[in-house]
RNA sequence: GGUGAUGUAGCUCAGUCGGUUAGAGCAUCGGAUUCAUAAUCCGGGGGUCGGUGGUUCAAGUCCACUCAUCACCA
């Protein structure tokens, strides 16, 4: 029978890059969809970037861009490093989308005619500078508990306490630095308290969850014994200014990030059924048959089996047919670390020539449908690729294929070949049952496990056959044809039960010419990987140092976090204490100067600008990576149309920024005296010869 | 602080309903082999199952306490 099934990934949230930990999931999702596509059944995996909220708000205007502009970029960014890993999505969509806001707005509208809905006024931290309501996240102060200075507004990282941001003393806004103010403000709540939905959900997450009892355990923790009402209300809306969707009929009410973002898995889904000509309601209508699944991460488990059912069978629509969590990823045994370097970007990794097939084999061979955390071991991760897949699995085509390119023109003995490779390597056909069941239940772990022991099995046949003293044999061609052939269709079947983990190793071409099919890991690789992601300490300082200087305690590079980051999962750890311990560090590495793109630059155009005092706007001209706009200071050294036609030196990779007068893409290079004494700006010119483009370094 | 998990060989992990001498892969050591990317095959060594106490004829497994690590606390 064929199912239908939809299926997700936690939407990733767009205000940073992929690492490692998303991966873990994005690769575990795959897998699972790949499986199923391979079965026959009709499979869609479809995800989203989590667009909203204060966090990208900020960051947006941190770099000068519009958030559309932020999360437009990002998208690209993410959907790169998602098809570098071979993780196809069917449809990859945004939550700032029609299709989101519609149904967001539809789930809202359902909820409140049940009587969900209350409005409710509460008193919170007011940024008076900035004129915002300000997240526990983005409020920090001493602790109240063990006096720790600059602690989050919700628990302090010192001594463990949780408390509310009130609590905090002497608190300041992360982002102005101003002493917060208390406001109230109406907010919006769905009625999770209400007896509805208690009853609902004691059944429902028992369902949604039934594939893990770890799970259970976990949300009867949060829902209390029968008749304990321990769930209360949740707060749906943000007070402008919001980058969201605002409320219908609620002038300056946006709803709050973790409302629109598992709808966006629902926005995905209908964005795909338009081009695809799918029935939406098949699969999201109250009764539908399909199965609806939603890969997580264990920290928001509470919004995927609490809230999430609750607003679905409220609203009327149809629940998730299970979730599943997984758990953390840690490298060599500890959280991801930036100062370690094992805060691996999904971009590094590619960037340093990894392939991508090596961290989902490995990955594959953790997962285990539990919510453990699993450990990246970056020497086992070299040894167990280049042990279970190059020596192991790969090796059988190349102990097998060169003979029958040499000695049988390559071809394959045909005739009775099934028949033999029964009675040969009994036990490798029968398996696929076996492992199909082990890729449904998401233990893949196991069912690597058990292709291996399939592997070996096939290299004793090997060793016991002996190929190579049959080739030398005379009247034995028959019986090396035939153990080559049995071979050869041993790794076949291999090759079809590692497809949904290794789904570009394709063995084509395999027999005429051979050709090494995956090279294996070299240490080296590993080492570089690290090198390039270890933040060295010397930024950290300068950082330091300028928010020393500055007037009000900005936030520095440790920029604050929402509390509910969708997908976001695991943080890096970062060495506080480090960037202290060595003050006096002036230096940089090679690869933080490598980071700065430096063009020779061609000023195509040069004009005044109007109101402007120190401002002349540049057109630069940088060969294949086209024209930039440039606003430079330096209207009190040149004129305008002296500058036209002369090169001079840029930075090509610097964040764009919005100025008044338009926006401003990169800065180029010019001296002047530090302290101001000695008058005069003097640009920089390279010296003939150079072209457009040329990088500076 | 509360709660849920995890802790088994040097490393990564299995271990089902409590039942023979606790297993696998990698690493290591010895041997074989040379078709294959030093890859494969055969064999050996290596464990107080985090700790303490308890239940039981029998505990890695069940119970209590405890230590460490991770997560969540809307």
């Amino acid at each position: 029978m064929t199912r239908k099934i939809l299926v997700t990934s936690a939407l990733p949230y767009a205000n940073g890059a992929i690492h490692l930990g998303h991966l873990v999931e994005y690769i575990q999702t795959d897998i699972w969809t790949r499986f199923q596509k391979m079965r026959g059944h009709e499979c869609w995996f479809v995800c989203a970037d989590d667009t909203h909220g204060t966090p990208i708000m900020l960051r947006a205007e941190k770099e000068g861009v519009t958030p559309e502009q932020l999360i437009a970029r990002v998208h690209a960014e993410h959907s790169r490093d998602f098809a570098g890993f071979h993780v196809a999505f069917d449809n990859y969509h945004t939550t700032h989308s029609e299709e989101t806001r519609h149904y967001a707005e539809d789930i809202f509208g359902k909820l409140k005619a049940a009587g969900l809905i209350e409005v409710r006024s509460i008193e919170q931290y007011y940024d008076p500078v900035k004129n915002m309501f300000l997240p526990d996240r983005f409020i920090k102060g001493e602790c109240p508990k063990c006096g720790t200075k600059d602690q989050y507004g919700d628990a302090c990282e010192s001594c463990g306490a949780a408390y509310a941001p009130t609590d905090l003393k002497n608190p300041y806004s992360a982002v102005s630095g101003a002493q917060p103010v208390l406001k109230s403000s109406d907010h919006y709540f769905f009625k999770l308290s209400d007896p509805r939905c208690q009853e609902f959900l004691r059944r429902a997450t028992r369902e949604v969850c039934k594939a893990q009892p770890e799970a259970i355990n976990k949300l009867q923790e949060w829902l209390g014994a029968p008749g304990e009402n321990k769930l209360t209300d949740w707060d749906i809306s943000r007070d402008a200014p919001y980058f969201g969707f605002e409320i219908p009929g609620a002038p300056g009410k946006f709803f709050y990030v973790w409302l629109d973002a598992p709808i966006g898995y629902m926005g995905s889904f209908k964005n795909f059924c338009a081009k695809k000509g799918l029935d939406f309601d098949e699969f999201w209508g109250k009764g539908s048959q399909a199965e609806l699944y939603h890969f997580i991460g264990k920290d928001i488990l509470y919004f995927h089996a609490l809230f999430w059912p609750a607003e679905l069978e409220f609203a009327g629509y149809r629940t998730p047919t299970s979730v599943f969590a997984h758990g953390f990823l840690t490298v060599d045994g500890a959280k991801m670390s930036k100062s370690r370097g094992t805060f691996i970007t999904a971009e590094s990794y590619l960037a340093q020539g990894l392939n991508p097939e090596w961290l989902r084999y490995y990955f594959a061979a953790k997962l285990n449908g539990t919510m453990e955390d699993i450990d990246l071991n970056l020497e086992d991760f070299t040894q167990r690729v280049n042990s279970d897949l190059v020596g192991k699995y790969i090796n059988i085509a190349s102990r097998a294929a060169g003979f029958v390119a040499k000695r049988f023109e390559g071809k394959l003995l045909h005739s009775h070949l099934n028949e033999r490779f029964q009675a040969e390597l009994p036990g490798i056909m029968e398996a696929a049952e076996e492992i199909a069941a082990l890729y449904e239940a998401r233990d893949s772990a196991r069912a690597l496990r058990r292709v291996m022991a399939l592997a070996d099995q096939i290299n004793q046949y090997v060793d016991k056959n002996q190929p190579w003293t049959l080739a030398k044999q005379e009247g034995q061609e028959a019986k090396l044809h035939e153990v080559c052939s049995l071979l050869i269709n041993a790794f076949r079947l291999l090759t079809i039960y590692l497809k949904p983990v290794l789904p570009k190793l394709p063995p084509a071409h395999l027999i005429n010419a051979y050709e090494h099919l995956m090279q294996r890991i070299d240490p080296k690789q590993i080492d570089a990987l690290i090198a390039a992601n270890r933040e060295s300490l010397e930024p950290a300082v300068a950082q330091a140092a300028a928010a020393a200087a500055a007037v009000a305690p900005a936030p520095t590079s440790s920029a604050p976090h929402s509390p509910q980051r969708h997908a976001q999962h695991q943080q890096a750890t970062e060495d506080k204490t480090q960037g202290q311990a060595m003050p006096a560090a002036q230096h940089i590495s090679i690869d933080d100067f490598g980071k700065v793109d430096l063009r020779v630059a061609r000023i195509a155009d040069a004009q005044h600008v109007e109101g402007a005092d120190k401002l002349i706007r540049l057109t630069l001209d940088i060969g294949e990576g086209g024209t930039r706009n440039v606003f430079a200071g330096i209207k009190s050294a040149y004129d305008p149309a002296q500058l036209v036609g002369r090169l001079t030196v840029m930075v090509a990779n610097l964040a764009p920024r919005k100025m008044k007068f338009g926006m401003s893409e990169g800065m180029v290079l010019a001296a002047s005296d530090a302290d101001g004494k000695s008058p005069g700006l003097f640009l920089l010119s390279p010296d003939s010869g150079a072209q457009p483009g040329m990088k500076v370094k």
